[in-house]
DNA sequence: GGTTAGGGTTTG
């Protein structure tokens, strides 16, 4: 391995590479000989290895000089230091922040970062045969083991006025200017914001990030925001500040009294008490500053001839103009003061609700949306909820229409992104949404007393948001797909059955349970046959939090140990790899991180194929409490049953070059593997009868998902809601809930040493040709 | 370790 460990830090100086002579830090330069040099250094930063675009590996240290008078010590005592390929692995295993090094066989290159770091104008790079790094490592300090122990808090946040250029920082503001992400001519989308807090600095804020959802979810202006790990930047002479690798972002109502609800789009933040008093106190803290109250949206009924403005609404139909230009049919339950321009389009073109009453067509507006908004238009279903932010009331003048009578007013969403123009879903349950929602409803109890002829109203009402469109135009239906040739029979038939018995029936879902269709995701030992409930992620946090407050480093023979820098955390990381493994790819490698928050497992975890966190009792190597996934693996995560698992092991038995699944890990780990399974609880109905019947080993073909792939993938989740919705549509009425056919299967269960009947729906599978456009 | 963009007196 081209890093070698030496005992005492003298030998660095006197046994190792006697025939190279020493360059201090300062005297180094470009001229200087490289071939025949040395230099020796404090480890004082020490990156992670990181990819690069060419499928190398890179890690960034800082070395200092240590040998110099205190007076001599200038910016030229610190130097950057580029290792590449399996150095970059072999010194990170090896070589932990402190350590004394002596290195061998680099190149000297100019630094392009001299101006902005204030280091060395010279930069080495580790790379090729030549290259070698000796390492004295330091005994454990106390302040390190004390660092390791302390856990709170967990994150600093910094003033904005208080923002350092280039460093790395946590903040919470409260947003005075957004604009919806939108693309740029690289790869991502760029979110722009500017963030005040009671220090009264204005930051701007730039985020990238290729996905749309991975932005932060601000509606308003006056919504709070916490942005994790960016960095500070000067621009125009003003901090700013820009997204960093492993940034993260949360966003909150404003509103003083509204519930503190965290809106992120990783499923894996940190929110604590902490973090509810710091909102709490910046709500009150803005409710103080007139600039900062969010002008609140302005209805149809208020809105005037040439204004911009915010309006918040229930899309009802869209229909498309041309490539350039979208129109959407919005209502918000009140009524313009001004005649509106009505627009002509083709009946067919419409997705949704294009024919109205004539009550409401005075209460629909249509909304031009233009260029870059299309995207995002197109995606709209109509029933959601939307907020289009500067939209253009414009009227419009008839040629032939005499100047006495008022202008038809149109609505434009003009292109580009200028004075935060832009379109958003908002999510049913916003609070700021719930006068608009109980406006329509008054429409909709009101439409039901007058018994208008014209349920399209109640139809979008009732509907949910993404299923509108779809229960006009889309079919939706069980098959079986068993090959019994069964008569099919009634409910009431079934229950009169003796078990165990299939039947074949046709029925309605007249409820479900759970209805948060996360909770339908279970875990299921298949030794023990005991189902547990998926932990939350405030659990696992707590469990990471457990661990980290009773660890210190443990050492086991087998492994080989490194540790790393919890980033603004001031505690250190230890990792340990199977010295069989230690040669492999990095992202084969099974890993066990130690010390670490869950946050930061979910940041690393993406990095990496295998994942354990443990913990260490008496230095010996332990699995956390089964309560926490055993193992991470990207997005998934898997774990131990509780009963049937030990959290002791002695040497994983590991061979390199191999690569592992959570099945392989959890053997070497003597973990009894939980499988993922998906859970519900119908009631059905038919006219006879109801019946009770679970939806459990047949649920993925009835869903045509994997639950453990489900368990980790978003749109996998909303694949399950939406025929879930289909099922059942919220609110529905009987008649208009589809009807199933299914395959019972009955059989006998012993509870409580009695006999009890049970129910279950198999071999059946859900159909609908939404499934071609998902 | 970091390319994109870095609000702005709008308009079909």
């Amino acid at each position: 391995m081209p890093v070698h460990t030496v005992k005492n830090a003298s030998d660095l100086d006197t046994r190792v590479l006697p025939s190279l002579q020493r360059i201090l830090l300062p005297n180094l330069n470009l001229m200087s000989d490289a071939v025949h040099s040395s230099v020796k250094g404090k480890v004082v930063q020490k990156g992670p290895v990181v990819s690069c675009r060419q499928g190398d590996y890179l890690l960034k240290a800082v070395i200092q000089e240590e040998d110099l008078q205190q007076s001599s010590v200038s910016q030229q005592a610190s130097i950057n230091v580029f290792f590449f390929g399996t150095m970059a692995k072999d010194f990170s295993l090896s070589v932990s922040q402190g350590d004394i090094v002596l290195l061998a066989g680099f190149i000297i290159s100019k630094s392009p970062t001299e101006q902005t770091d204030r280091l060395h104008p010279c930069h080495l790079e580790m790379s090729g045969p030549d290259a070698c790094v000796y390492v004295c490592t330091s005994a454990v300090s106390p302040s390190r083991e004390l660092s390791a122990v302390s856990s709170e808090p967990r994150y600093t946040y910094v003033p904005l006025n208080e923002l350092k250029p280039r460093r790395i920082v946590n903040v919470y503001g409260v947003v005075i200017f957004f604009k919806q992400p939108f693309p740029t001519k690289g790869t991502d989308y760029c979110s722009t914001l500017k963030i005040t807090d009671q220090s009264n600095a204005k930051v701007g804020c730039t985020i990238f990030s290729e996905r749309l959802e991975d932005h932060p979810k601000i509606f308003t202006i006056g919504d709070i925001i916490r942005l994790h790990r960016v960095k500070a930047q000067v621009f125009n002479e003003s901090m700013t500040l820009l997204t960093s690798l492993g940034w993260s972002a949360v966003t909150f109502d404003g509103a003083i009294g509204s519930p503190v609800e965290p809106r992120a789009s990783s499923r894996t933040f940190h929110f604590g008490e902490a973090d509810k008093r710091t909102v709490e106190t910046l709500r009150q803290w803005a409710a103080s500053q007139p600039l900062l109250t969010s002008e609140p949206t302005v209805p149809l009924s208020s809105v005037q001839p040439r204004m911009y403005f915010d309006l918040s609404c229930q899309l009802l139909a869209k229909a498309c103009i041309d490539s350039r230009c979208m129109l959407l049919k919005v209502w918000d339950g009140t009524k313009c003061g001004y005649p509106l321009l009505d627009v002509a389009v083709a009946t067919d073109t419409w997705e949704g609700q294009s024919t109205t009453s004539k009550d409401r067509e005075d209460m629909t507006a249509n909304i031009l949306v233009y260029d870059n908004h299309v995207e995002v238009a197109k995606t709209l279903k109509p029933g959601t909820f939307l907020r289009l932010y500067n939209l253009h009331a414009v009227p419009q003048r008839d040629s032939e229409q005499p100047p006495d009578v008022p202008s038809r007013l149109s609505f434009h969403l003009h292109g580009g992104t200028s004075f935060g123009r832009g379109l958003r879903v908002l999510p049913s349950h916003s609070p700021d949404l719930q006068p608009l929602k109980r406006l329509l409803e008054s429409h909709a109890d009101r439409a039901v007393e007058k018994e208008v002829n014209d349920d399209t109203l109640l139809e979008v009402w009732y509907t949910p948001p993404e299923s509108v469109g779809a229960a006009i135009t889309e079919e939706f239906y069980t098959v079986q797909t068993c090959r019994h040739t069964l008569q099919q029979v009634s409910l009431a038939h079934v229950k009169r059955s003796t078990p165990p018995v299939v039947c074949h029936v046709r029925a309605q879902v007249r409820s479900y349970k759970p209805r948060k269709l996360y909770q339908c995701l279970k875990l299921f030992c298949p030794q023990c046959k005991s189902i547990e409930e998926v932990p939350d992620d405030g659990t696992i946090a707590q469990v990471f939090q457990e661990a980290l407050r009773n660890s210190l480093p443990c050492s086991e023979h087998w492994a080989v140990t490194s540790s790393m820098d919890a980033p603004g955390a001031g505690r250190v990381i230890t990792m340990h790899v199977a010295s069989d493994m230690v040669l492999d790819n990095t992202h084969s490698q099974l890993l066990f991180l130690e010390s670490l928050t869950l946050d930061e497992m979910c940041v690393i975890s993406g990095m990496h194929k295998n994942i354990v966190p443990v913990q260490s009792e008496n230095r010996r190597m332990k699995l956390l409490d089964f309560s926490a996934p055993f193992l991470f693996c990207g997005d998934k995560r898997y774990y131990g049953c509780k009963r049937c698992s030990r959290s002791t092991f002695v040497e994983p038995v590991v061979s390199g070059g191999e690569m592992w699944d959570e099945h392989d890990v959890a053997k070497a780990l003597g973990v009894q593997l939980m499988q993922y399974t998906l859970l519900i609880q119908f009631e059905l109905q038919d006219g006879t009868s109801t019946l009770d019947a679970l939806l459990w080993e047949d649920a993925e073909q009835f869903f045509h998902v994997s639950s453990a792939e489900t368990s980790a993938n978003q749109d996998l989740q909303d694949k399950v809601q939406l025929i879930m919705d289909r099922l059942h549509p919220p609110g529905s009425i009987t008649a208009k809930r589809p009807w199933l056919e299914l395959c019972l299967s009955a059989y006998s269960v012993k509870d409580n040493g009695r006999n009890r009947v049970c129910y279950q729906i198999t071999n059946t599978e859900t159909r609908g040709n939404f499934f071609t456009a998902h």
